[in-house]
DNA sequence: CGTGTTTGACCGGCGC
DNA sequence: GCGCCGGTCAAACACG
C-alpha cells in the first residue's frame, strides 16, 4: 500500500494457475488439481479476476441494479452469499440469468487489501463451446497478434515468478492463457450457435488485450505513471454492437486515479 | 406473475 | 476419521 502496489488489478487464473485474488490464498501443495466445482466434475475452469472500485458500482447500482456489483450488460443472479474466513466481507455468488444454461458464474467479494475495492472472480468452465460473437474474430486476432508480437520469456517468468512476488493484490499474468483464449475464440468462431456466452470471450480479449498492452504493463508496472486509457463505450453503444461487427461488445476502463492510488477498471 | 434476492441447509474437498 | 470451509441449492420473500 505504498504506492509501488501493481497495477493492474485484474488476474486471470486457469487450470493451470490455480491461484486467488491475493496472498491470503496459497496455492495448494495440488496445484496440479486445480479447484473445480464441487458439485460438477468439470475438470477445467477458467477464471478471471477483475478488481473494482466499488465507487464504480455504486455508480452501476444507480442504473437500476439492485445488489449486483458489475457494471457488465449481462444479467447475473445471486445464488448465494457466505462470510468468507479471514475477510470481514461476505462473498457474493452470481450466476449468469443472460441465458438459459449458461455456465457462467461470478464472485463479488471485497477485497481485503483494499476495502474500496470489489474483487470480481468470473469463471467458467474451459471446456465450454465458446460460441464466436460477433466480433471476436477481429478481438481474437487482435490478442494473438499482441501475444504474438510479445514473444516474452516473461510469460513464464511471471507465473513462475509469481509465488516469489507475493503482491497484495492480483497481478497481470500474460501467460499462455491469452494464446488458449485467442485460439479458443478463433476456434469457436466457427460455432454457429449464439452468442450467450460470448461476454466471457469478450472478457478474455479485451482484459488480456490490456493486459499485454505495453503502454500499461510498462508504464504503471514501472512507477505507475499517468495511464489513462478511455474506450469510450457505454450501454449507449450496445446497441451499435448489434450492427456493427467489429468494435469490441465490451469496454474495459483504465484510470489512474489522482488521490486514489489505482486504476479504474471495468467490464461491461 | 415473473424475476431476482435472501438465507439457511446441504454437500464435497481439504487439512489436521 | 473428523472438522472446517467454500460453493451450491432451494424455499421463502420482495419487488416491479
Amino acid at each position: 500500500m505504498d504506492g509501488i502496489k501493481a497495477n493492474p488489478f485484474i488476474s486471470e487464473e486457469d487450470s493451470d494457475n490455480p491461484q486467488e485474488t491475493g496472498p491470503e490464498s496459497p496455492p495448494s501443495p495440488t496445484s496440479n488439481d486445480l479447484k473445480l466445482s464441487p458439485k460438477k466434475g468439470k475438470r477445467s475452469i477458467q477464471k478471471r479476476v477483475v478488481s473494482v472500485p466499488i465507487k464504480d458500482v455504486e455508480g452501476s447500482r444507480l442504473k437500476g441494479e439492485s445488489s449486483a456489483p458489475p457494471s457488465d450488460f449481462w444479467a447475473w443472479r445471486k445464488y448465494g452469499q457466505k462470510p468468507i474466513k479471514g475477510s470481514p466481507y461476505p462473498r457474493g455468488y452470481y450466476r449468469c440469468s443472460s441465458s438459459k444454461g449458461c455456465p457462467a458464474r461470478k464472485q463479488v467479494e471485497r477485497s481485503r487489501v483494499d476495502p474500496t475495492m470489489l474483487v470480481i472472480t468470473y469463471s467458467c468452465e474451459h471446456n465450454h463451446p465458446w460460441p464466436a460473437s460477433r466480433n471476436n474474430s477481429a478481438a481474437a486476432r487482435h490478442a494473438t497478434a499482441i501475444t504474438t508480437a510479445q514473444p516474452q520469456p516473461a510469460a513464464t517468468a511471471a507465473v513462475k515468478a509469481e509465488p516469489s512476488t507475493p503482491q497484495p493484490d492480483t497481478e497481470p499474468i500474460p501467460g499462455p492463457d491469452e494464446k488458449k483464449f485467442a485460439d479458443l475464440a478463433e476456434d469457436n468462431s466457427i460455432l454457429p450457435t449464439g452468442d450467450e456466452f460470448a461476454w466471457f470471450g469478450e472478457m478474455e480479449m479485451t482484459l488480456s488485450t490490456v493486459l499485454e498492452s505495453p503502454l500499461f504493463t510498462e508504464t504503471s508496472a514501472e512507477d505507475g505513471a499517468d495511464v489513462t486509457m478511455f474506450f469510450p463505450m457505454r450501454e449507449e453503444d450496445e446497441s451499435l454492437f448489434a450492427d456493427l461487427g467489429e468494435l469490441p461488445e465490451c469496454s474495459v476502463v483504465f484510470r489512474h486515479q489522482r488521490n486514489n492510488v489505482g486504476p479504474e477498471v471495468e467490464i461491461c
